[in-house]
Formats: C-alpha cells, sequence, structure tokens
RNA sequence: GGCUCCCUAGCCCAAUUGGUCGAGGCGAGGGUCUUAAAAAUCCUUCAGUGUCGGUUCGAAUCCGACGGGAGCCA
C-alpha cells in the first residue's frame, strides 16, 4: 500500500491526545456548551464488531467539528454493565460477576481507543460501580420518598426446572427460550414504580423534542392515552351495574350488545343457569391463551364468545340487549367490559357476523353491512345527536350521560406501573429493608450505597429466593431484613446522562451548577431498539428529579437520532449450521460450503456471532487505518439506514486518504532508495488562486461538511471532499491556505491523518481546536446557467445563458432554439413555466 | 398480528425536497507507467427509479393498490 503508515500515524496521535489531555472537558463557562452523548454498551464478552462504532463515529466527528467552531463540548463514553450474561457465566465458571464485567470493559475500551475518538476518558463510568449505583440507589430513595415506588402482589415467570424467575422476553409461549422448559405464572411481592403517575406528561411534552417521528409516535402509542367514557348498563332484574368504557360513547345507540372479559367479576352472578356449562366451558378455554396473544389479534381474526343468557339495558336507547363474554376483551384494560357497537368497530363486526348479532348504523359513510365504517360523518338512528359529527356527538351524549348519572368522560392509559424488581445478583442492591411489623424502611443516606455482597452460588435459593438470600451474614440490618431482590438493567441507563456532569463527586450526584450549564443533552445517538423503553423510563425519572428540584430541564435528551444497524451476510445450512465467508462458494445462482454439494442459504442479517457474520473493528483498523474505518463507517449510506458491510468499502475510503496524503507528501521508497518522506511542493503559498473548478470543489466541500454537522448526513459530505481531492490531484499546484481548509475539513473524519498533515504543514498546535473554516457563497456560483427547456414536460433542449439573465430573455432565447423549434412548429403556446435557475417548460 | 421505514446502474448510494436522474465509492474492462506484476494514473461501464394506476405543465419525489425487503413492539 503505497501511502501513509497508519499504524505508525494512529499510535502516535492518540498517545499525543492522552498524553497532553487534548478532549479533556473545558472549564471555561464563556463559551457556548455542546453535550453530545452516546447510548452506552453493555459490554458483552464477544467485544466490539463494526456495526457498534458506527453511531460513536459519527458523535465523534460532531463533537470534534463542534470543538472546532467554538462550543464547549461535553463528549464521554461509560458502561451499562449489570445485567445477565456476566451473571450467566459467573453461575457457570464461579467467577465473580464483577471481574467478567472488568475484563469486558478492557476489551471495549482498547477497540474504542484504536478508533481515535475524542472522549474525556476521565469522565468514564459503569453503572455496577459502587461509586456509580451508590446514586441509583439514592435515587430509588427520592422516588419511595415521593410515593412513586411500593409493593405489590404480581405475576411472574417462574420457571420451575430452573428454579428462577424470568423476564418477559426470555418466555415465549409459555416456555424459556434457550431450553424450552415450562414457565408458570407465580405470584410475588415485587416493587413497582408509578411511572403511570407520569403519563399525561410523558405524553405533553414530547412535543418540543427533536426526535424521530417514528419514536415520538412509538412513546405515545406505548403511554396509549385515550379520552373517551365510563358508562353504565343496569342488568336487567338485577341491581348489578357494568361499566363499560369506551372511546367512542358518540356510537352508544348502536350498541346492540355488551362484552365481558371472560373474567370479569360479574360473570358469575349473572350467567343463566341454561348457559352456566359453555360459560365454563368457555372461560377453561380462554385461561389456557395469554393476554399478550388475545391482545395481538388481528381485528378480523375469527372471533370466539358466548353468551351468558342475561340482558343489559342500553341506557341510551333503554333496549335490552344480550351480555356476551368473549376473549377479545381483555379485563386488565379500562374496566374489562365493552359494549358492542358492529356497525362502526371492526372487532364488533366480525363478531357480529359470526353470531349472528344485529348492525345499527349511527354514522352515515360506509357499507355497514359489509364492513365497519370507523370514519367521520354525520349520526343517524341516534335520536339527539342525529347530524352532529364524531367530535360533537361525543361532547353531547358525554353531558348527557352526565346529568343522568349514567356515565362520565374519562381518561385512560395503555401504560402500566413499571415492575421493578429482578430476582437476580448482578444488579444494584434495593436500599431498603422490612422490618418485623411488614413496614418498609429506607437504608439512611449516609449508610449507600447498600454494597453487594459476596455469595458462593449465583442462583436461587432451594426455596425460590432470590441469590442475594445466600447472603446470610448480610440480611440481618437494624433488626429488619434486606430487600433481597436487585433493580432491573434500566435503572443504571436512567439517569448516567447526569453523572457523566461530575463522576468523581461523592457528596452529590452531580454538581447543581455543572447540571445548569450542560443539560440537556444536545444530541442523543442510539439505536432504535430503545425507542421506546429505555427513552420512557430514563424520562420518567428525569422528570421525578426535575419536580424535585434536583436538575432545572423537563426534559433530558432535547435531540435524539437513531443510526441504523449494519448488517452482513450470514450462510446457513438447512441443518442451521453457520458458515463464514471464507467458507462458502458461489456456483451458478447458488451458495455451497466450498468444495461440497452442501448448499447454503443467504440472508442478510445483523451481525452476531452466532451467525459468523462479524467483522471485527480491530482487523479494519489495523489494516486499513482508524480513519480510513472511521470514513467507511459514514460513507456506507445515510447514518440512519441499515446497510450492508462491504470490507472493500474501506478499502475505498482508504484510497482516498492516500490521494489526500499524496497532494503534500511524497512517501518514502526504501527499495528505492529514498528513506524519508518529502514534500511534493504542490501545495505552496504562492500557488496561483485562479482554478476556479479547485475553489469551487473546496468551498462546496466546506458547505456540505459543515451542514453535514447539523444533517448528520455524512455519506455525501465525504463524497464532496472526494470530489475537491479529484480536483487537486490534477491540479498543477494548490494554494497552501486552500489545503489547509480541506485539512481542517477532513480532520473531524480522519483525525489521524489530519493531525499528521498539519504537522508536515509548519503547525506545531493541535487541529482539534484551529478554527472552522467557513465557505463563501460567491466561489461556488458558476459563470453561465445551462437551463433545461422542455416542451410538455419533456426535454428538448438545453440553452446557456449568463447568470443575470432575466426570466423574459431566457424564454425567448428558449423558444428561439433550433430544437425547441421543431416541437413548437404549428402549436400555440398556451402557457410558459420558468424554474428558477433550473428549466423552462412550453405548454401547447 | 400491529406500527414504522426502505426499493434508482452488476453492487453501495446521490439527486438542490415537485423541475435536466448521476455526485461519490465498490466491482469490471481498457490505455499509460513498469523488464513484469503490484501500486499509481487516465478513460469506459449496456441503467431510467420494484409493478400497476392516479394527481400535475412536469413525479424517483405526492396519493392509491400490489410485490419484495428490513426494523421495532407484542
Amino acid at each position: 500500500m503505497s501511502g501513509f503508515p497508519h499504524a505508525e500515524i494512529d499510535a502516535r496521535w492518540q498517545a499525543a491526545w492522552r498524553e497532553r489531555d487534548i478532549f479533556a472537558t473545558p472549564t471555561d463557562r464563556s463559551r457556548p456548551k455542546y453535550y453530545v452523548l452516546d447510548m452506552f454498551p453493555y459490554p458483552s464478552g464477544s467485544g466490539l464488531h463494526v456495526g457498534h462504532p458506527k453511531g460513536y463515529v459519527a458523535t465523534d466527528v460532531v463533537a470534534r467539528a463542534k470543538r472546532m467552531m467554538g462550543f464547549n463540548v461535553l463528549r464521554v463514553m461509560g458502561w451499562d454493565s449489570f445485567g445477565l450474561p456476566a451473571e450467566r457465566r459467573a453461575e457457570r465458571t464461579g467467577e465473580h460477576p464483577s471481574v467478567i464485567t472488568s475484563r469486558n470493559i478492557a476489551t471495549f475500551k482498547s477497540q474504542l481507543q484504536k478508533l481515535g475518538l475524542s472522549y474525556d476518558w476521565t469522565r468514564e463510568l459503569a453503572t455496577s460501580d459502587p461509586k456509580y449505583y451508590k446514586w441509583t440507589q439514592w435515587i430509588f430513595q427520592v422516588l419511595f420518598e415521593r410515593n412513586l415506588a411500593y409493593r405489590a402482589e404480581v405475576a411472574v415467570n417462574f420457571c420451575p426446572a430452573l428454579g428462577t424467575v424470568l423476564a418477559n422476553e426470555e418466555v415465549k409461549d409459555g416456555k424459556y427460550i434457550e431450553t424450552g422448559d415450562e414457565v408458570e405464572k407465580r405470584l410475588m411481592r415485587q416493587w413497582m414504580l408509578k411511572i403511570t403517575e407520569y403519563a399525561d406528561r410523558l405524553s405533553e411534552d414530547l412535543a418540543g423534542l427533536d426526535w424521530p417521528a417514528g419514536t415520538l409516535k412509538a412513546q405515545l402509542d406505548w403511554v396509549g392515552k385515550s379520552i373517551g367514557a365510563d358508562v353504565a348498563f343496569r342488568v336487567v332484574n338485577s341491581d348489578a351495574d357494568i361499566t363499560v368504557f369506551t372511546t367512542r360513547p358518540d356510537t352508544l345507540f348502536g350498541g346492540t350488545w355488551v362484552v365481558l372479559a371472560p373474567e370479569h367479576p360479574l360473570v358469575d352472578q349473572i350467567t343463566t343457569p341454561e348457559q352456566r356449562a359453555a360459560v365454563t366451558a368457555y372461560r377453561e378455554q380462554v385461561g389456557k391463551r395469554t393476554e399478550r396473544d388475545r391482545s395481538t389479534e388481528a381485528a378480523d381474526a375469527p372471533k370466539t364468545g358466548v353468551a351468558t343468557g342475561a340482558f343489559a339495558i342500553n341506557p341510551v336507547t333503554g333496549k335490552h340487549i344480550p351480555i356476551w363474554i368473549a376473549d377479545y376483551v381483555l379485563a386488565s384494560y379500562g374496566t374489562g367490559a365493552v359494549f358492542a357497537c358492529p356497525a362502526h368497530d371492526e372487532r364488533d363486526h366480525a363478531f357480529a357476523r359470526k353470531f349472528e348479532l344485529p348492525i345499527v348504523e349511527v354514522v352515515k359513510g360506509g357499507k355497514v353491512d359489509e364492513a365497519a365504517y370507523t370514519g367521520d360523518g354525520p349520526h343517524v338512528n341516534s335520536a339527539f345527536l342525529d347530524g352532529l359529527d364524531i367530535a360533537a356527538a361525543k361532547a353531547k351524549v358525554i353531558g348527557w350521560l352526565a346529568e343522568r348519572k349514567l356515565g362520565e368522560q374519562r381518561v385512560r392509559y395503555k401504560l402500566r406501573d413499571w415492575l421493578f424488581a429482578r430476582q437476580r445478583y448482578w444488579g444494584e442492591p434495593m436500599p431498603t429493608y422490612e422490618l418485623p411489623n411488614g413496614e418498609i424502611a429506607l437504608v439512611p443516606k449516609t449508610e449507600l450505597p447498600v454494597v453487594l455482597p459476596p455469595i458462593d452460588e449465583y442462583k436461587p435459593t432451594r426455596d425460590g429466593q432470590p441469590p442475594l438470600a445466600r447472603a446470610t451474614d448480610w440480611l440481618p440490618y437494624q433488626g429488619g431484613t434486606r430487600e433481597t431482590n436487585t433493580m432491573p438493567q434500566w435503572a443504571g441507563s436512567c439517569w448516567y446522562y447526569l453523572r457523566f456532569l461530575s463522576p468523581d463527586r461523592d457528596d452529590v450526584a452531580w454538581d447543581a451548577e455543572e447540571e445548569k450549564y450542560w443539560m440537556p443533552v444536545d444530541l442523543y445517538v442510539g439505536g432504535n431498539e430503545h425507542a421506546v423503553l429505555h427513552l420512557l423510563y430514563a424520562r420518567f425519572w428525569h422528570k421525578v428529579l426535575y419536580d424535585a428540584g434536583f436538575v432545572s430541564t423537563k426534559e433530558p435528551f432535547q435531540r435524539l437520532f437513531h443510526q441504523g444497524m449494519i448488517h452482513k451476510t450470514s450462510f446457513r445450512e438447512a441443518s442451521g449450521k453457520y458458515h463464514h465467508d471464507h467458507e462458502v462458494e458461489q456456483r451458478g445462482t447458488t451458495w455451497f460450503v466450498k468444495g461440497t454439494e452442501t448448499p447454503v442459504e443467504t440472508k442478510l442479517d445483523k451481525m452476531s456471532k452466532s451467525k459468523y457474520n462479524v467483522v471485527n473493528p480491530d482487523d479494519m483498523a489495523n489494516e486499513y487505518g482508524a480513519d480510513a474505518m472511521r470514513m467507511y463507517e459514514l460513507f456506507m449510506g445515510p447514518l440512519e439506514d441499515g446497510v450492508e458491510w462491504e470490507t472493500s468499502g474501506v478499502a475505498g475510503t482508504r484510497r482516498f486518504l492516500d490521494r489526500a496524503w499524496r497532494l503534500l507528501v511524497v512517501p518514502a521508497d526504501p527499495t528505492a532508495g529514498v528513506v524519508a518522506d518529502t514534500l511534493t511542493g504542490k501545495v505552496s503559498e504562492d500557488a496561483p488562486t485562479d482554478n476556479k473548478d479547485l475553489e469551487r470543489a473546496l468551498h462546496a466541500a466546506i458547505k456540505k461538511v459543515t451542514g453535514a454537522v447539523t444533517d448528520l448526513r455524512f455519506n455525501t459530505a465525504i463524497a464532496d471532499m472526494m470530489v475537491f481531492v479529484n480536483e487537486a490531484t490534477k491540479a498543477a499546484a494548490i494554494p497552501k491556505s486552500w489545503f489547509e481548509m480541506f485539512v481542517k475539513i477532513l480532520s473531524p473524519f480522519a483525525p489521524h491523518v489530519a493531525e499528521e498533515l498539519w504537522q508536515r504543514l509548519g503547525h506545531t498546535t493541535t487541529i482539534a481546536y484551529e478554527p472552522w473554516p467557513a465557505h463563501d457563497e460567491a466561489k461556488l456560483a458558476r459563470d453561465v446557467m445551462v437551463i433545461a427547456v422542455q416542451v410538455m414536460g419533456k426535454l428538448r433542449s438545453q440553452i446557456e445563458v449568463p447568470l443575470d439573465a432575466t426570466e423574459a430573455t431566457i424564454l425567448a432565447a428558449a423558444k428561439a432554439d433550433d430544437k425547441v423549434q421543431q416541437f413548437l412548429e404549428g402549436k400555440a403556446i398556451k402557457r410558459e413555466i420558468y424554474v428558477k435557475g433550473r428549466l423552462v417548460n412550453l405548454v401547447v
């Protein structure tokens, strides 16, 4: 490779940055601040693959550019280091999870450092460090003191074969994903956090955030706010009322039956003797389905249900309508009862057709015999609602019901309280204990952290108690017993962005002044797999801390961006065995294991060690240099898109860097007897500055790169830098000031090469804080405009006109053009359209 | 099952956001240089936007249906 010696340059500058503390967080407060944050990783045992650093490289470019633009930048990295994999490994090997975790962190850190990411490593933190989780426990106590933490009996996934509790995501179809062992529901005493109390604010405060639309929607949907009404239906020949929740009270006149969830407490009471056997059988059958299955079934899927034999009175029509039970109504949502309006609800419609129940149209606009109509329109068959649209009818009927004490407006949320306890060892101990009388007390703040005690085995006890129950010496506390549950993995990541502000303080979680200066996070980058839970939980804690006066902003993350995932083809035999790409070959259109007749299936997959399709960033940095690797990560495609990794693309960005390098440097060539690099002499102070093409390419690149720092659209910015280098390669001479501007805009992407070039240009200080160049719009203009001429929208000719040509002269020139004339012959021009600086369209 | 996104050259991707489809890269082929090869350098690269329909003077871009793919949630 005839280019720059990347191994030497990467190492030299990484050492220089570290030794001179180049990326220490600034302490002066005179400049504007910029807090750019990566979602910190869980340090797994398998190390990084090239997919991980994509977001980190993007934020590094932003951080480096913002420093040059005069911002104080906070750029930090840490580890979300509590979690299941380390505990699992500890169970197998007997090693303490903290040992496993430290080892993994060391691997991750050295891999990241090889990429020259400009983190302030003095602020590194790990959620499993007692110095950190002391404050996680402190925040939990804040929640407890504000009555936002409570204990309740909750059903958990218990796996008798393993003797342990499992997370929802580890259970599928009633079995443990990894071993297939049966999992049962078991009631256990659990800590819950009252996130539902913040449901409204978690929805409403999204309004001011610069987040991807899809993520905003996901958050809104998760909270699931719906405004509707509770309506009472009196049971015929009984004094029982069924309260139903509905978001469409305006369709009450079309309500032709009532459905209870099979588990609804009234079912036993109202079922008639004739229907009792059928109801009991149905309830038994439904009991085998999970609520999840029931709630995610298609709206028009075949319905099941049984009539109870009882009737209810529709409060607006006074009619007697049958009461059914059906599994599409869930006991846990709303009141566990709905009224059915088959004309305007898809599920009810499917149900009506199956059981031949009456359909009454109350909103005009559809063909309700064929399908439910959910759109708006004037109400009909609805007495005092006739003629009103949905919104007006809702308001009127709610008023009517309220007056008669038959119903009232209600707001409901899908959001449930947060189950905040895990029966695990490797998590934050809860800072509480239980007194003999059953009361819960907080471990005094002065005694935090409650440090994880050592135990001899990382498994639940024989009687199903969490692993911490094995620490028998540790359990007794102040005449009571310590809590043996630990916090879920989400806890540590709920507030780490605040700890970065003052990671070394032992007297406070963070410094109030620092918080006022740095918060909120200006740019938060991470995968969209965290679009819902992590962000929702962190926002919830932040709002509690805001209410308690510990933070000054309502929202933690002002701008959010999701980087896309990097994929790579995986090769899998029918047996399920995966192969590395060097173990397979293509014959015709099919792939086979090399030298065999075994076909393999190819699929573009997430990178994963188990699929044998990972590419290691260290290998890339070693072979092509950190800068080529960094540039390729961003050049692959738009940052938010998922793209396929092609190692040959790294060779491409490397070639670009080599060409940029050779503009200034003639590499040493020992085989030809040239032992040291020399300068080309092409870059010089007195190079002529009349090379318009080169100058235009330079200013176009500056403009694009500057914009990319805001838009995070790096792929086209890199392309524009390539254009400049192509032009510069052609040029006989390059003015030094131009080349310096180029090196500056290159430096956030390729910092090692840029520092080296900067030094060889005669500078002795780092390029990291050099002022960012500005582009000159005038330098982008060309001498003439090329205007496309269309006739009837079809391109017929192109004309060249001076920059200052008026619309009239351009139109005249267009019409006079020979080629255009052919298409105008014998036709009258009806319309002339001129798009400034672009085209003319003549309509005939 | 629901939600979201994507489909442009052999491949990865641009396209001033409704205005001439082609910036950049990969791969391939050819020329120059070289004893030769590699590297470098210059040139070339059959495409017309997944399919069908609509709106418009004009559609890759907006709308609808279909096909294919991906992600998230459950």
